[in-house]
This record gives C-alpha cells, sequence and structure tokens, in this order.
DNA sequence: CGTTCTATTGACTCGATTCAAACTAAGTGG
DNA sequence: CCACTTAGTTTGAATCGAGTCAATAGAACG
C-alpha cells in the first residue's frame, strides 16, 4: 500500500464535496504519511502519532466512542479524517476505534495547515470537510432521538452507502460490514437483542442481505423510504452519483489498479 | 443595547477556552454588527442578513432544530455564534431558533477571516469554538442515547447552567427559563408529558427549584450527580469557576478580587 | 476439537408514549 | 374589570416498544 493510495483516497473524498483544481491535486498529491494498520475494536492511539497528526481513513471502518458505556456518535468510511478537528483543538476525551480491520495513514498536522495557506480552495474544502462533520452529528442526534428503532438501523445504513458511493465504493449496494450487532446497538442507542430483531425484520422484508460480513441492500428505493433518509445533509456535491473516483487524473496505473481490487 | 456589548459578550467567551493578548482584544472591539431582536420560536432568518453574516447571541438562548420533527441538537447560550461554520460551508437545512425572547448580533463572516488572518492566536480561538460545537453535539447524541429521561433533562439543565457560568452569567446557580416543558422534551427526545413529570420529580428531590421563567438549581452537586454530569467536554480553560466577565481587560487587580469571590 | 465470540430465541418487565381531560396562567377585547 | 381565548401545565389510565435475563445455536479461531 503506496502513499500515492492514501492521497487518491483523501482527493476522493474532497472531491465528493467540493472543486479542486489541478493545482489542488498536486499539492494534495506532496502529502506525506505513514501507513498504520489496525485490528477490530482497537483503538487509534492518538498519543503515538498524534497529537501532531490527523488520522485518514484508508480502508474499513473507524468510529467516534463516548461517554460512559462506549457509545458510537460517528462512523467513518474511507476518505474521511476523523480527526480534523484536532489541528485546532488539543483535548479530547473520546476514543477513535475500528470496526473491523482498518488501514489508516497518519498525515501531520502542518501539511493540512501548510497547504490551507498555499491554496484558499483547498483550505475552503476541508472547511467544507469540518463543517460536513457538524451536520452529521446533528443528524446522528435526530436519528437516536426520533425514528423508532427499524428506521434507526436502517437509516445508519443508508448513510453508511451513501457515504462509501460518494468516494467510489459500494456501487452496486454492496459493500463490506465487519460490524457485529452490538456495535450497531451501540451506534443506534439500542441493545443488541434489538437490533438482531431489526435485521432480522429487513431481512424478512427483502430489502436487506447480510452475509459473510457484507450487506447487500436489495431494495435501495424501499430501504432508504423506510429509513427515512435523505441525504442533503452529507453536503454531497452530487449525492445521486457515486461517479468521481478512478482516474482522478492521468492516474498512475499501480494505483488504478489497487483501486479496482480493493473494498 | 450598544454594539460594545456585543463585543464585550463575545470577548468573554473566546476567553472561557482560549487566552487573549490585549491585542486580540483590541481587534475584537472593532466588531462591526447590527443588533436584531426576535421573539420566542422565531427563527433567525439567514437569507435576510444571511449567508454573509454570522449570528452573535447576546441575550437568551437560541438552539437549532432539525429533522422531520423539529428536535433541538443543540442549544446556545450568550457569547456563543451558532452558525459559526457557515464560514466554511454555504448550506444548511436546520433552522436556528429562539427559545424565549432573545437579542442577537449580526457580524459580517469577513470581520472573522479579517480577525484570523491579522491574529493566528485569535484564529485559534475561532476554530477552537468549532470544535467545543463538534464535542458538545457528541455528548448531545451521548445524553439522547444512553442516559434515562430523569438524567437526560437534568444533564442538559446542567449544561446550561455550566456554560452560562462560564460567560460569567448564573453565578448563583440561578438563571432565566423561558423554555416550555415541549421545548426540552424537544431537547431530551422525550414527550412533553414525561418532561413534566421529571421536573416535578427533580422539585420533589428539592434539586431543582423552577417558577416565574426563573430555574435555581438547589442542590448542584446533587443535580450534577443524578445528571452524571461531567463538563470536560465543554473545553472551558477553568470549568470549576465562573469569573471572567465584565472589566475584561483595564483591571488584573479587579479580576483577581472578581475570582477570590465568585463561586 | 474445544474455547470463545456472536447470533438467535422466548418470556417477562418496565420506562415512556399516547390519548384525553382538567386545570392554570396569560393575554385580549368589550 | 370581567368574559373569552389561547398557550402551557398537570393528572390519570391504557398501551406498547424496547430492555433485560437466560438459555441455545452457530461461527470463528487457535
Amino acid at each position: 500500500m503506496q502513499t500515492g493510495f492514501a492521497f487518491t483516497k483523501l482527493a476522493d473524498r474532497l472531491t465528493s464535496i467540493a472543486e479542486l483544481a489541478a493545482d489542488d491535486l498536486d499539492l494534495l498529491a506532496r502529502m506525506p504519511c505513514t501507513i498504520s494498520h489496525l485490528a477490530s475494536h482497537e483503538n487509534v492511539l492518538r498519543r503515538v502519532q498524534a497529537p501532531s497528526h490527523c488520522c485518514l481513513l484508508l480502508r474499513g471502518y473507524l468510529c467516534w466512542r463516548d461517554g460512559p458505556v462506549g457509545q458510537i456518535t460517528s462512523i467513518h468510511v474511507p476518505g474521511d479524517v476523523p480527526d480534523l478537528h484536532t489541528i485546532a483543538s488539543p483535548t479530547l476525551e473520546p476514543a477513535l476505534s475500528a470496526l473491523g480491520p482498518v488501514v489508516v495513514a497518519f498525515v501531520p498536522h502542518s501539511f493540512f495547515r501548510e497547504i490551507s495557506s498555499l491554496s484558499p480552495n483547498l483550505g475552503r474544502a476541508l472547511a467544507l470537510l469540518n463543517a460536513t462533520d457538524l451536520a452529521r452529528l446533528r443528524n446522528w442526534s435526530v436519528n437516536i432521538g426520533s425514528r423508532d428503532s427499524l428506521a434507526r438501523v436502517a437509516h445508519l445504513i443508508c448513510e453508511i452507502a451513501f457515504r462509501l458511493r460518494a468516494v467510489g465504493l459500494a456501487n452496486d449496494f454492496r459493500f463490506p460490514s465487519p460490524f457485529v450487532q452490538s456495535d450497531l446497538a451501540a451506534a443506534c442507542a439500542i441493545s443488541a437483542v434489538h437490533v438482531n430483531r431489526i435485521i432480522q425484520e429487513l431481512r424478512r422484508r427483502n430489502v436487506l442481505h447480510w452475509q459473510s460480513k457484507t450487506i447487500t441492500i436489495t431494495d435501495w428505493q424501499a430501504f432508504a423510504y423506510l429509513a427515512d433518509f435523505e441525504p442533503n445533509y452529507l453536503g454531497l456535491r452530487d449525492p445521486s452519483s457515486a461517479s468521481r473516483h478512478q482516474p482522478i487524473r492521468p492516474a498512475p496505473a499501480a494505483e488504478a489498479a489497487e483501486l479496482a481490487t480493493s473494498q
């Protein structure tokens, strides 16, 4: 996994919310980073590489766990920088934890500061990335607070699928799900037993297929409807398509090959 | 209500999370703004002064309402800039709404950009302000997701009281509460009827007094305990005291004196 | 091939919702 | 100043979604 792969992931994500110029991509391509692997439920120990680095998620899922019961307050997909805000704020109590096996890249804060000052456009894109975090957190509260448990779980799955598509993954509404049911429980603030019953109900309704660590949404329309899913809050430029990714630019052949096999 | 008042409010708030230099305060003091009043449950119509302005809350409470049922996803106290993130992000669907009568100041985005570039320290303070929004949103999810309704309501009230104290208000744990019970319901994601029963329970336990639009927490220790309240997430520099406000600058001596007597 | 983690199932319990009605406070206009 | 209206609070009874507990079944792993 070469560092060019990391660059591609971030570029995909930024492109999903803002328009980047060729110069911006050139700047991004110079991103220094060190790759690291995590086992399921392992924490990103921010005192190691952090606090001077951010964590760019390359493969798998990360989540923030917070509060006395370790509730999940957000889930991140490849291309995200879950701790982007640590550039500004030193403190943090919640834990950044892996859902399933994970590959991350540590990128120094200084790099983000640098590209922000060199390209106002990139700076804006990064600020936007932060802003979408806010919007998603609000939506997370709304999900937990105002939907019944079926819609709650479905909404979570919708969000993950949609965000994966925005960075060129899960194009066919099929994606890896290394989650255990108690993970979903911690994310939706319901009991693990109840999650189980809901998954069964979703299967019974023929909208969801979940087998061998892979989720397939078999009827997106119906699924999104019963999830009460309305993706505007994600701030994606083109919510309907899952286009942009692969050859962002000329695309070094090795990277393209890896992208094709990844996920 | 002169514009100097607006400056003071923001300075108090920023001082609560970061150290400001005399120069920073001088910069802040030049803040241009237009004052505006809102009736209870009135929305800040961001298409009027916005999207080129931020909204600095001077008196009363604002909240963001989101989702199909208008759930409250955060509450803001004087000194807050609830829509600071709009500098980066244009879009927003949730509504910024008044809880009780409110006074706000509209401050142009350009002012914040300007002071950020003139003083890196101020820029950092503003970024921190944004970061604390994230932390509070996470905590909001945790509150809704993992506490029973009694603790949930109590925690909300704790947070409000604590944040008011951080900007020099509610020093005696007594503060205006123009909220109606259905507001608390929308914030805690429980029914209004149940909020009523909880308030009564809190009164019965002699920890809370709520009369004539004023809340008094009569036993902070007990109240914070049953709220499971742990204020670190607010990112306040000195969580224990409610010091800094009025004479922000001229008199170091006066501040010291005030520190000694406060709390 | 056992150990351990995860998924599944059933029975019971309980917190919270809903619905509806009564009551109180705060305006408003005659 | 009182009748009328409206918004908010309080109360009770019935209901239900979701939690808990506990036991079983299955999958993954060394």
